[in-house]
DNA sequence: TTGTAAGCGTTATCAG
DNA sequence: CTGATAACGCTTACAA
């Protein structure tokens, strides 16, 4: 392996000046500049990062935690942050979880070891309580997912608008059988919470009783979808349209409803909640809530840059707008 | 940051003693290592990776190399990487090219500096003679890309086989105005070569002549495969299937079809390749080529186990079976 | 079985 | 403007 050594000895001038080449340090005869620079092509130097992360105070690194990487959400998310990072100088690492807590905070290690200068969280396992710690060895900052919390970074949209807008659409096209199905739990923090919570506030408003068996939590895949689908059919009161946290369990719902018989969205109305590609190409296509996923990933490099310069944030919380993208499903 | 010397005072050993209880090694008085083990329990001790691979031969670490981490082949064979890596004590390191040369190059750099201890590419930008001089620095593994080159340790599926599959499949149908549109070049080498050699083949052998109009090149997203249907729907001599190299740009194919007024398969048979989970929910569901994704990963893995552990190889090329799915769309 | 000490390749400090 | 030197945290001869 070439090191800076080689170089300061190709070029004829210490290791220090090297160092200074590659750094940019500002005072420098143009004359050593140009040798070093031509001593470092020939001998086809790379700095070593693990010196570099191991010496110094920064490692221009950051990285990024999502549960699964073969969600297209998180997929378009991890592509939006590595370029914005990569435009702003960071090497990002992507971190996939698996949904195991232990690999988070494993992951989490990365800002006490000085391996990455910041970290965004696009999912949490783990309790707050027990990520809280780590913001001492460097910002972390969360997108999309979010905390009951009011002073942690957050980039998010609008949940509960998006789900507002999402059954005040199905109540508009006249359904009053609402069927609520995604993620998470039906719990009573983050994002979740605002899912629910919209879900009932649009039926109370509309004067409709919530009928439990209409609500069905941890629902993620296709797969997951078209064993929804079987719920439906298997019940003497049906719903009329459905409510979906993800493209994804829209679309498996979908197809295993058009298997069965059903017309979408005559018989069952679906409306997905991400906008991926897929929305589009399903038929019928997909009405869904579109997420602004690279905004989104874009703004949290922003942040975290902002915080692991130590400028003080304007805000902690950016919540950004969704938007309803009508198609045929509905 | 706590490092191995306090763990070292807080247990009242050596530094070298707390380096061999981390590493495991054979003989170490059970007292000492339970009061190392404590130790570094109580002080919330995590080896720095930078350390271990700046002194260290092993980084216990790979890297995949992918074009675009959106694109879901990608993802899965990440995801799958990821996974065996793990299982096998390695941390994988996902790099994201954009298809730039000089990112992959980038990447590549990581051999020479120990970041990673080997490489798995899932695709190639640059040439393979400049790519080749980097198996001084560690082994590199070919993974669903291929050179023209003997020696290269290669994991990919049987490209010949399965065109030569779809098209035949498309002739059974009895199909005699195939369109290809595929992904790389019309070239000669590489995983188009035998792509294209095989739809030449086919036809050659069912006595179709190849019609020059009908063979489109660099077409890989969803938009691409929309563009390919304005195509066929200007010219006077339409061909009546359509093979596709991704199941992507087939469902943009079919979409922009289907919204045209064109039956599928009726007045355009479509045929994908991937079986990725989007194959399933189109309608009509979409015939595809399945690529064992998850066997290509974990085998690229074994792999490169091998020759990072300096094992020969009984042979450097894996070439994997692929799967004709018939579905709805031809 | 345990400890001492020399590096791995960089950057920060200090002196010139 | 330039250079010597001391870390950063860890592993590994070599000694004991």
């Amino acid at each position: 392996m070439v090191n800076i050594i080689d170089v300061a000895r190709q070029a004829g001038v210490s290791k220090t000046t090297v160092s200074r080449v590659i750094n940019n340090y500002p005072h420098i005869s143009p004359d050593k500049r140009r040798q070093v620079m031509e001593a470092m092509e020939q001998l086809g130097f790379v700095p070593n990062p693990s010196a570099r992360k191991l010496r110094g105070q920064v490692t221009t690194t950051i990285a990024v935690i999502v549960p699964k990487i073969v969600n297209p959400f998180f997929a378009y998310l991890v592509d939006a942050i590595e370029q914005e990072g990569y435009r702003q100088g960071y090497q990002t690492l992507i971190c996939q979880t698996n949904e195991h807590k232990s690999k988070e905070i494993a992951y989490l290690d990365l800002l006490k070891n000085k391996q990455a200068d910041g970290i965004i969280m696009a999912a949490i396992e783990n309790d707050w309580a027990d990520i809280e710690p780590y913001t001492a060895f460097g910002p972390i900052v969360l997108c999309n997912e979010y905390v009951n919390q009011n002073d942690v970074p957050t980039i998010r949209v609008d949940q509960h608008e998006g789900t507002y807008t999402a059954i005040r659409h199905l109540i508009e096209r006249g359904h009053r059988k609402i069927m609520y199905c995604t993620g998470g739990l039906f719990t009573d923090f983050g994002k979740d919470k605002d899912r629910n919570q919209a879900y009932q506030r649009a039926l109370e408003e509309a004067g409709i009783a919530i009928n439990p068996n209409w609500i069905l939590v941890d629902r993620h895949t296709i797969e997951d979808g078209k064993k929804v689908t079987e719920l439906i059919l298997d019940m003497s009161d049906r719903p009329t349209a459905v409510f979906t946290g993800s493209d994804e369990i829209a679309s498996g719902l979908m197809m295993a409803a058009r298997k069965a018989g059903l017309h979408i969205p005559n018989d069952l109305a679906i409306i997905g909640f991400d906008d991926q590609p897929i929305a589009e190409v399903l038929s019928p296509s997909l009405t869904t809530i579109r997420q602004p996923i690279a905004r989104m990933g874009k703004q949290a490099v922003d942040m975290l840059v902002q915080l692991m310069d130590q400028q003080p944030l304007s805000t902690s919380l950016s919540k950004l707008p969704v938007e309803l993208v009508i198609r045929e499903s509905t």
